[in-house]
DNA sequence: ATACTTGCAAATGATTTGCCAGTGT
DNA sequence: ACACTGGCAAATCATTTGCAAGTAT
């Protein structure tokens, strides 16, 4: 592994204050960690580690290095993942705007809430059955409503 | 594969009319069929398929197999299966009384609730996001009551 | 300098598939 | 009889781990 990073990801914002705040908590700012947060500053949205490898062309970036990174940084509470039905975790940055999901079953598709439009649920939850829902890691699967029609 | 069925099953009730039913409509009432549907008459919850394996002590008898069989029985409407978070596909009978669940991602408790109980919520995720909710195949997860406090 | 990290290979766990032999109807 | 199934081995997919070599601080 001895190529620049894949593209300079300055304009994105934020990700040397990301490398900064690892720094200055003393942890390593390394060329895996760097292209895994480059890859999740680029993506449109949650995606997977291999997605993340995939879409980092330097050779010798390894899947375990991704894995490593993402395990370390989901830790220090830069990045989170979701579990969308079948199928691999997905990464996604933290801050960014903390979103809980909906999955269509049928068709994948997902919709991302602003946590506060289930807190009603929440409640409802809370009071019948003493839990405390989150939709954040697990999302809420069903039935998007063209695909409820066609059922 | 040439030993007799583990245990008599016939005391649990059903599982003949399984079989019958199954022949019926033009399926094979296979060893490994036979062993699958014990094992699940035999659980007390949902379990899955290595627990199938495992709890089944006749030689030959392999994974695949019961996965080859999960699945048609699945097909016909026989089984269903629900991810409880990480870990396995858990397997169990339809119809003895179907349930949603609720699991709680800290300590692994699982609750199990008639439908009709989650119906409000429904409505409401209907009413709020145009979805169909299910619970039965991907559970609510959120933190128990217990495990609430300790966070 | 040195402890933390990596690359790479091999292991893991859950599940699937290929293929030919076996069996339920 | 014969198509549907099974046993078994090997493949797959996502992820983890072991370990010697590399590197950020």
């Amino acid at each position: 592994m001895t190529e620049p990073a894949a593209t300079p990801i300055r304009e994105y914002g934020g990700i040397e204050d990301v490398f900064d705040a690892l720094r200055s908590e003393g942890h390593r700012v390394t060329t895996p960690c760097r292209l895994v947060l480059e890859a999740l500053f680029r993506a449109a949205g949650p995606i997977s580690a291999q997605q993340i490898v995939e879409d980092t062309p330097v050779v010798g970036f390894e899947p375990s290095s991704a894995y490593r990174n993402l395990e370390r940084l989901e830790q220090l509470g830069v990045i989170r993942h979701v579990h969308l039905g079948h199928g691999p975790s997905l990464y996604m940055l933290v801050g960014s705007g903390e979103k809980e999901f909906l999955l269509c079953e049928r068709c994948g598709r997902v919709k991302s809430v602003d946590p506060s439009a289930l807190d009603p649920l929440r409640e409802q939850i809370e009071r019948d059955f003493d839990y405390r829902a989150r939709f954040g890691h697990f999302p809420i699967v069903g039935l998007c409503a063209t695909c409820a029609k066609h059922e």
